[in-house]
DNA sequence: AGTCTTCTGTACCGACTAGTACACAAACCC
DNA sequence: GGGTTTGTGTACTAGTCGGTACAGAAGACT
């Protein structure tokens, strides 16, 4: 079945540059100025790789896009998965939001977050990307809406809260708290943003 | 002082297009493809002008984005200004946050916030831009913040309370809406989101 | 009438956009 | 060595970007 084994014997002349890196430096610059706001001339720039050795290794501006995201959710977002193991509701909201403090301020990476700011609004060629991000973030409100819906039936959330109503406003902040970021909050502030819905989160 | 009386005398050919109506489609959109993805040719088609008419009349791209934006802050942005004369801090959240979600799905606009998703990340180029929608966003956000430090003079808000931070919070929570608004959500779902922040605005 | 002033329409500018054709280089096989 | 396969570098495509030159049209003033 698999067909691979381990590394593969490369056939033809190998690469000049590393795909993880190149990919990584795409995602920096997707991250910093946006799906239209990066030309493929800023990618080449900055992936140290001319424009058909990224066309063939990555496909076109919105093949590569995709793959960007995709190590985005694998890497710097992964702390969304992790927050929904927490054992309780607060305890997911206060790991996610404080979680989201520190990635959106992370000073290794640019600031906010590429699924919010990727491509929240953008000419009409660009709206398949516009709508991948779109998906994401309904993605994301919908596993914190499953993790409280649990939460209801464990009796950790009060029987009157509203779990789906609960996750778009703890989306919305996070989302809020992206936007704040890149307009260059600090990192404590944002933490005190996640300090005022803890504070106000329902108990039994 | 004054030189111009009443409509003052034109001089020369008189325009062919209504000013005031071009500066509406224009604000439209730039609300709903970003300063980046509207196109001068978008614009030109839209507000029924050529280019040199509109060069003339509203001055470059950016020139009439602002002009556009300044339009948007009187118009369809002015709720957040009713909202700071509420009687009390939670009334002005309340007033702010419905306002918001009314404001955010109104049919007759495009989804969402232009001083949110007009410029949130871009090219270098739009730079300029950028920065006056974060100036805008930190503008509202500490004219609330003024609001909560009356608020808590008047013993509205409880003494322990920090003005900016819910301020922040607020302020977050509208950015966020924002967002979900251009995802797709109904006016109730970000109704709902206000209602859980009221739920949890701290009491004296 | 003529003149002055302003706006309109066409046609254009150079710069940049995403994407590619093609010749050549570098590895593998036999 | 030759042959095959794949990546690199240059140089180019067609189309779009924001912005403008210029000729003529439409009004007011004298």
């Amino acid at each position: 079945m698999a067909t691979s084994r381990t590394p593969a014997p490369p056939l033809g002349r190998p690469r000049a540059f590393d795909a993880e890196e190149a990919l990584t430096r795409a995602l920096r610059l997707f991250w910093q100025k946006g799906y239209e706001g990066t030309s493929m001339a800023d990618l080449t720039e900055a992936m140290g790789i001319n424009k058909p050795s990224l066309y063939a290794a990555f496909g076109n501006k919105e093949d590569l896009f995709r793959k960007a995201l995709e190590r985005y959710g694998e890497g710097s977002a992964c702390f969304i998965g992790e927050a929904l193991t927490a054992p309780t509701a607060r305890g997911v909201v206060e790991k996610f939001l404080v979680g989201a403090a520190e990635q959106l301020t992370n000073p290794e990476n640019p600031r906010g977050c590429l699924v919010v700011q990727g491509a929240l609004s953008c000419a009409t060629s660009s709206d398949p990307v516009r709508q991948e991000l779109v998906e994401r973030r309904k993605g994301y409100e919908k596993a914190i809406a499953k993790r409280f819906q649990k939460a209801k039936a464990e009796g950790d959330l009060p029987a009157s809260a509203n779990a789906a109503d609960l996750a778009r406003y703890v989306a919305a902040v996070h989302q809020g708290m992206a936007v704040q970021a890149t307009s260059g909050a600090t990192r404590q502030e944002l933490k005190r943003v996640a300090q005022v819905v803890l504070d106000g989160w329902p108990s039994k």
